[in-house]
DNA sequence: CGCATTAACTAAACCGGTTTATTTAATTAA
DNA sequence: TTAATTAAATAAACCGGTTTAGTTAATGCG
């Protein structure tokens, strides 16, 4: 059995009291009584019991961190920014994540609560189905939270990139490549991202007066598979055909690139493609990929310290809500090209 | 302030007691009691403090999990793996990395058992550096742990794949092909499945009476520049080159083919390249990978599962050290040919 | 020198649960 | 009817820390 503060009391022969200030670096302390106790403690290679201490702080050090997706490597990178910004700060990531299901978001977040995690950093599904309720009663309570992406009606802090401004900076940049017909292929309807990069799609169009066409708004989703086939379905249809394609995200783009490849219409020369994340991987492609650099490990740390900084001061943030938005960049490589 | 069970009692009308029964349904407790006690818990939505829970019990039902490296894909369908497996068993997952530095290993266990999870499953580093007594002792001390690969002189339960049959497997497949020049890119000295995988490329060259030749044995690393980089010089000199490549990871393979058609080799006519893990992007890449497949999910779930048994029944294994060795398969796509 | 102040240390309460030993009430057996 | 048994509920101790209020010893000051 380990040994609790209580062992180290009597083999140093003072109190309870005395090791935990010890300890905790508190002042009040003879200097001969602290190097006596820190003996004990490293003899003995005591190290005192975080969950007993949770309890009596009432704090855990310990944050949640809630995506939607592990296997996506996008992720990978927000949850090494949200690692190493706790790892810096003393604090412990505790993970959970959605994978994309509403239920299973909510069953997440709630575990999380009690785990008795000090905070969360959370990347929210949307949609109707969803209630936010239950959300907006934790921060009634002033429970610290940071989004990775702007919830409607709902005040809170943000760390995003400007997701209207990056589609739409990407959009304008095919146009000025002199594509005239432009397609976006969706992700998944739950995600905010994926709205907000629609908006910005739609008003770069509408700010060139080129028409919103429907046919042109493809509902794909967020892996290399939904690419593929979306892609497949909206190039057998030979007469009216885009010359350019968004893409929601960099998996979906590979996708769609293979399926066009495979059709024998090649990239970038008849279609050209932009994706969004700039995962490793688009370099490494057989066309590396144009896309929007998301700068996923920064917004992790920015989100980690952020909250962070909420849980140790409460105070300092008196109702008002950060939002936090980092700067993406259109990464241009071999997957855009002007039109003949 | 959140409701405690003490709170709870008061609104019940009953004893602490009795109401922590109720909430862990056990027996001794009337229908019309239990049911009361459960109308105040449901009405004032009063969920436990995990941490409280955890004190009293002395288990927090939470694992530690140290891995080499996040942002890696392997490790991506490791965590997915481990995550599932300890969600239906009701455990969370607290997760350390290593980043294949040694200190941050230890740093990283340590601070996972400070933080009292009931066990661990490392992927550990190895080397001369490496101190594995600190580790020795929790396994005196019977305390669950779960390796993710094998530990010279270590007994403890372990969940991997054969890498030298894998090794070996792979590189009669080569030689199947007619190659008898084949190369192995190594991966970071410190991984135990590096040099599980070297030894089979050597006892493969072996058993075929080929030359174990130092020149073709080529330091590269885990990553996709390491692959390029070590490519660009291996293929650099003219006169004695390989035809096949062994690489330590799939990241590696696919460095070294982008290498290779730069230099206008082409894949696989001229060379043929083997990776390992098949990660997604495998079958996406410009030449779909032909690489052994390591069931990554099924092992972090086996794990979960294995650590998690250990927990609940300590008993069951008396000092006996499970070794589950799941299959790897060799996915054949188009990165190898026959030699001409 | 005696009293006020400060420094060093400790006893005990507390955090929010679980669990053991005990009490109380209800039921059964004689 | 009464003693013995069983069921239901509770009081109190406990888990391993922190913290508050209080005690004791040492120091400062007029």
């Amino acid at each position: 059995m380990r040994l609790t503060i209580a062992d180290i009391a009597r083999l140093a022969d003072v109190s309870k009291a005395t090791v935990s200030t010890v300890l905790n670096d508190k002042p009040g302390i003879s200097p001969k009584t602290r190097k006596k106790v820190l003996a004990i403690v490293q003899k003995y290679g005591y190290r005192p019991s975080h969950v007993a201490r949770s309890l009596s702080t009432r704090r855990t050090h310990t944050i949640g961190l809630v995506i939607k997706e592990i296997v996506n490597p996008y992720y990978a990178r927000i949850i090494k920014g949200v690692f190493d910004g706790c790892t810096d700060n003393g604090y412990t990531v505790l993970l959970g994540s959605s994978e994309l299901a509403p239920p299973k978001e909510r069953q997440s977040i709630e575990k999380l609560l009690n785990y008795g995690v000090d905070g969360m950093i959370i990347s929210p599904l949307q949609g109707e189905e969803i209630d936010f309720t239950y959300l907006a009663r934790l921060t009634q309570e002033q429970y610290p939270l940071v989004m990775l992406n702007n919830v409607q009606n709902y005040a809170t802090h943000v760390v995003d990139i400007d997701n209207v401004k990056a589609a739409f900076d990407a959009v304008c940049y095919l146009i000025g490549l002199g594509h005239r017909k432009i397609a976006y292929l969706t992700g998944p309807a739950s995600s905010v991202h994926n709205s907000e990069r629609l908006t910005g799609y739609q008003q770069a169009l509408m700010n060139h007066n080129l028409p919103i066409t429907q046919k042109f708004i493809v509902t794909a989703g967020s892996y290399i598979e939904n690419g593929f086939r979306t892609g497949k379905a909206l190039f057998s249809d030979d007469d009216d055909v885009p010359t350019a394609v968004l893409c929601y995200n960099d998996l979906v783009a590979i996708g769609l690139a293979n399926a066009l490849i495979e059709m024998n219409i090649p990239v970038p020369e008849r279609v050209s493609i932009i994706g969004f994340d700039d995962i490793d991987f688009c370099r490494s492609f057989r066309i590396p990929l144009t896309t929007v650099h998301i700068p996923a490990y920064e917004i992790g740390k920015a989100a980690a310290d952020l909250l962070i900084r909420t849980i140790d001061q409460p105070a300092a943030n008196p109702n008002g809500y950060e939002k936090v938005v980092l700067p993406a960049l259109l990464m241009e490589r071999n997957s855009c090209a002007t039109i003949a």
